[in-house]
Formats: C-alpha cells, structure tokens, sequence
RNA sequence: CGGGGUGUGGCGCAGCUUGGUAGCGCACUCGCUUUGGGAGCGAGGGGCCGUGGGUUCAAAUCCCGCCACCCCGACCA
C-alpha cells in the first residue's frame, strides 16, 4: 500500500480546534484522521479509517481465534423484539426510535441481545448444536444525552458485539473466561493499558460482568483499586464492607433534644458536641445518620415512589452508585416537600419512616444495632442513641454511599482503596437467561426434553479504541501510535524537490511492492519543516527522510516513539524493512 | 434537564462597549526568490457575520425570540 500525501484527503491543522479539549479528539482532528460532521458524529478521514480497520482486523482475529462466528444484523429493527424483552422502555430517552411509512415503531439497534436469541432461536433445535457464539462489527446508535470528547462518546460509534449461547452454567462460565482472556490478547495488541474491573451488569441484567478500563485522567468511569491485593472495580461496583453486627438493646434508650438551626451535618456536629449530647463532646461526622430522600421512577410507570437513603453523615450520597444500585429504575432528588409535611427537610430520622410506609434503605456500615445521631422528625430536633433494629428497621441495604481513596478494601484485611479515571473500552457480561427466557428460545435436550440456552455478551468500543489507544499513545508534538495499529509503516519524508522527491516515491514503491503500508510526503509546495512537524504529528512510528545525503546513498530512519535517528544506506534500509515484513509472515 | 460559555471564510481569532455596509493570522491560487525543522515578497479567490423578528435613514454591532455547538453536572452496556 502506498499511499502519497500529495493527492491524500488530508489536511493537518496547525492549531488546536477550539471545541476540542482532551488530547485524543485534539490530536485525530489536528492530525486529519476524523472529521465532525454532527453532534456526536464524526466522519473518517483516510488516515482514520486505516486505523479503524486495523484495529477491528485485532478484534476479528481475536474473536475468530476463540470460535466465534462473524455476522451482521441490522441496525434498523422493528420495535416488537424491544418491547417483547423490555428494552423499548428500560432505554427510555437514549434510544433513537422513528417510525416508517407506515407508521410502524422502529429503533436504530443499541445493541443486538434479541436479535442474536431470535436468530439462535431460528435456526438451532437441538442440543448438539450448542456452545455457539456469533459477533459482529457493526455501528451503534444511542441518543447520548450529551455527546463529549469526540470518538469518545458519540451518538454513533462503531462497536464490536458477541453473544455466546450456552445450555448450562458451566458453559457460560468458559465462554466468559474465554472471552476475557481474548479480551486481554486484543488490548495488548493494541498496545493499551488498562485494568479489569467488576462492573455492574446495568441495563444488560444478569450476573457477573467486568468492565476493560483503559486508564487515563479523560476517563469517564472512575474504579477504584487495592493497595494490597489484585481487587478491581467501578466505584458503581464496589461493595462496602459491614461492620459486625451487635446488640440493638444494649445501647441506652433514645432520647431527642432541641437542636436549633442545625439543619446540616456539620453545624449538628458542633452543637453536639458544645452541649455534650448523649453526655459525649467527640461527635463527628461519621456517628451521624443522614437521610436523603428521593423519588425513584421504574421504567414505563407514570408514577414515582418516595425512597429514603440513610448513610453515615460524612458521606454524600453518590447518585450515580445509587442509580447503577437501582436500575432500571431511575432516581431523582425529592423536591415535592410541601406535599409532604411530616417530612422535616433537615431533621428527617429514619423512625418515622415506617409508619408512614416508605421504603428505607441503608448503607451497610448502619449495620443492626449501630446508635446513631440522627434527626427527630421536628423542626430544630435530633436524637441520640436511635439503634438500627431497635428504633428503625430498614427495608434493606444498599451501595449508595460515596467511595473515597483510603476505604478498606471489600476483598482483603489490610489493603486500601486508590481511586483512578479509564475509559470503558470493553465490557463482558454473563447474562443469563433473561433474553432466552423473553423469546421462549428452547431446543431438544439430550433426554428429549426442552433446554433452554443460557447467554453471555461481550462488547468491545472498537472506534472508541481508536481515542483511547491515541489518549495513551501521544506526546507534546503529536500521536505516536504502537506498530500494529499504526495507519502506515513508514512515513516517507521527501526533503527537497527534484531527485530527493522522485527518489522517495521510487523508495516508497518499492517498500509497498515488498508488503510494507506506506505514507510517502510527496508534496511539492511544502516546506522540509513542515513536513517532519506533520510526520510527528500524524504518528506513524518509523519516519524515513530522503534528503541531503541522498547523493551519497544515504537515507535517514527515525524513530517516532524515541526521537532516535539513523542513518543508513539505501539498500541497508530496504533489507531492514522488507526483512520485518518476511519475519513477520513466519 | 440545571449551571457556564461560544456562534464572524476551511482553522484560530479581532471588530460589538460608542450602529455607517467586514478585518487579521494560518490554510488555498498565481508569479519570483528560497530549499533539512511550521520561508520571503508581490498579486489573488473565498464570508446573506447561527437564525427569525424588531428598532433605525442605516445593524456583525442595539432589543426580543429561537437554534446550534462546547465545557461542568445530571443521565448513560
């Protein structure tokens, strides 16, 4: 391949774009590898799409390397599989519906779990037909609330998805174990550093699901990790370890006091302690129970129940851990509280709340019998020794409390937790029977006895690959992509006009006739700076400057990623590079 | 959906306060010079100033509405 910059649709800018803020988006549209063409949209430039196609070439190699089979459903799809599964309403807003002619509903697929169940469900009656898994690598579309950093979260992105059919635990289980494994071989490949994370299944349902973080500070997943053992997760994820429960009647009775304009933690905490409640002058934060009430709306119900969250008092509640907690069913602050009197915004306890019948869910760490301060339920009044079990009884537990670095890590006795920012580039997911369940997907088992199969899905952001491979693999002066992604080769740097230039196509051709993917600069109105500041920024890892020692026979090899220069004869070059190409075909 | 910001040639920006019919740098075209680290000089092409309405003799500029985009948050396999 060869490909000359001379007549290529490119055009690098020499300033950064003003809407365009982390380094991947900054550096692909400077670079002239993507282009904007809407919001959340953008167009592939040559050099883009060479990437692009390198990279789902991993992903194919990979996926076909385990088994899987190659497909492509529609992305137009009729809205009867959606509903039939629950999906038209559980993605509410964030699938882009529209209907054709006729007025029939359609949607443009988010992902294809109900496609894959009725295409298994289709064509395989027996048992002997199974394990399968098919994949696919295909565009997806979600009406993103607010499309950000360019490729990497779009309304349109290109995404590889697999689906594994299995008749049992087991086999799911080896179809997610190998599907992780291939999922490490391709984002080693692709030169990425990230970390495995345990996710929550979110609006796929079902049971055991990691996410593949990519680290960097432009992630949008924040996880966390243990100073101490190999413990990975999103914070959506993590899980707090509760404290040994004790006895509820060992703890004095509960007695309210006036606690006038104290209607947050902090200004409790200091009367607290001035006016020694409780007979104690060491209250802090923590031994504080806060409620926070909210509204909680399921999916295609009209109306929202009221929920009330209590976390100790130097914990803010985390919307976003408590939302992935509640799914699909969704969460908002309460703000109705003049049709609710006997809650006292401020003083709100968590004694009240079953009498009036609603829902209480805790933090762990208000574990049964743990006394709390809390609120009385009166204008200007808290109480001291209110005692889970005792004076309240939740509904429950749950992970809505906010994860800080320092916590104690939920899988070993001394480790912390270290809070970090990745990109979600892949994310596996045994899902279980729900979609299997929802189409009656069932074959001939062995005694003669209908099976039905158990699924597992697996999805890699292959565009978005495309942005966090360029958010790790940059510098100061531009991209600097690993070899096996790389949209060329080698990068021809012709230095002057007349024979450095013919010398340098002639090069680049014979490099391309030996099998190598060659860029050649070419242009005759350009300047031999501008060329080697385009050449750095466009990334390709070996530069080759055809210049002034061309009449010696001399050439110079550049190295994108260490600045290192060599320079070496003509036919010293050609042995070096094509030599790799035959290496590589062993 | 809440908060903040921006819309002027392909890109980055000025002009708006104080209305007078659009400008700078880059990019692009032509000529001459230059030629290994974003060249110089000269001559050019390209913009209904996001959009609709209003005020005015006159609107990029003032007023009202709308739209789009960006950033933060909410939301989000």
């Amino acid at each position: 391949m060869l490909l000359r910059m001379s007549t290529l649709l490119l055009r690098t800018l020499r300033e950064d774009p003003a809407d365009a803020e982390v380094p991947s988006h900054r550096l692909l549209l400077r670079a002239g590898y993507i282009r904007r063409a809407a919001a959340g949209g953008y167009t592939w430039l040559p050099l883009g799409k060479l990437v692009l196609d390198r990279i789902t070439e991993v992903v194919r190699q990979e996926m076909t390397a385990i088994g899987d089979q190659e497909v492509h459903f529609p992305a137009l799809l009729p809205a009867e599989p959606y509903r039939t599964s629950g999906r038209w309403t559980e993605y509410g807003d964030d699938i882009f519906t529209l209907a054709d002619r006729k007025g029939a509903e359609h949607l443009l697929a988010p992902t294809h779990e109900e496609l894959a169940a009725l295409l298994v469900k289709d064509l395989f009656t027996s048992y002997r037909d199974f394990p399968v898994t098919l994949f696919q690598v295909q565009t997806k579309f979600r009406d993103e609330a607010r499309p950000r950093a360019g490729l990497l979260r779009g309304r349109e992105f290109l995404m590889k998805d697999a689906y594994s059919f299995d008749l049992d635990e087991t086999g799911l289980q080896a179809a997610y174990d190998r599907h992780r494994a291939a999922y490490q071989k391709v984002f080693d490949r692709l030169g990425l550093t990230y970390t495995v994370v345990h996710a929550m299944s979110g609006a796929m349902g079902g049971s055991a699901s990691e996410e593949f973080l990519a680290a960097t500070p432009v992630g949008e997943d924040t996880f966390v990790g243990c100073t101490a053992c190999d413990y990975a997760a999103n914070t959506e994820a993590v899980t707090t370890r509760a404290p040994v429960t004790g006895d509820p009647f060992a703890h004095p009775a509960a007695e309210a006091h006036d606690t006038p304009d104290t209607p947050t933690i902090a200004s409790l905490v200091e009367l607290a302690n001035s006016r020694r409640l409780g007979g104690r002058d060491d209250w802090t934060a923590a031994d504080t129970l806060k409620n926070v009430v909210l509204t909680v709306r399921r999916p295609g119900s009209d109306g929202a129940e009221l929920l009330v969250i209590g976390v100790p008092g130097d914990r803010e509640v985390d919307l976003k851990r408590l939302g992935a907690a509640l799914h699909p069913a969704t969460v908002a602050v309460f703000e109705g509280w003049d049709e609710q009197p006997e809650l006292v915004r401020g003083y709100i306890g968590p004694q009240v709340l079953g009498k009036l019948g609603i829902r209480y869910l805790v933090d762990p760490r208000v574990a049964p019998g743990s006394a709390w301060l809390t609120g009385a339920n009166e204008p200007g009044r808290h109480a001291v020794n209110v005692v889970s079990g005792r004076d309240f009884t939740p509904d429950g537990t749950i992970e809505a409390a906010e994860v800080r670095a320092g916590d104690p890590c939920p899988a070993c006795a001394d480790g912390e937790l270290t809070i970090r920012r990745g990109i979600e580039i892949g994310h596996i997911f045994q899902l279980g029977r729900r979609f299997t369940d929802a189409f009656a997907v069932d074959v001939l088992g062995p005694q003669g006895k209908p099976v039905r199969p158990t699924m597992g899905c697996y999805g890699i952001g292959v565009s978005r690959a495309v942005a966090a491979v360029a958010e790790q693999h940059h510098d100061d002066r531009g991209l600097v992509w690993p070899a096996a992604i790389a949209p060329c080769d080698v990068h021809l740097v012709a230095a002057g006009k007349g024979p450095q230039l013919d010398a340098a196509v002639e090069l680049g051709g014979r490099l391309a006739a030996a099998g190598l993917r060659v860029l050649v600069d070419d242009r005759t109105h350009v300047s031999a700076g501008v060329k080697f500041t385009d050449a750095e920024l466009i990334g390709i890892p070996r530069a080759v400057v055809v210049g002034r020692r061309l009449a010696d026979g001399y050439v110079e090899l550049r190295d994108r990623a260490t600045g290192e220069r060599t320079e070496l004869p003509v036919a010293e070059l050609l042995d070096r590079l094509t030599g790799e190409v035959s290496g590589n075909r062993v």
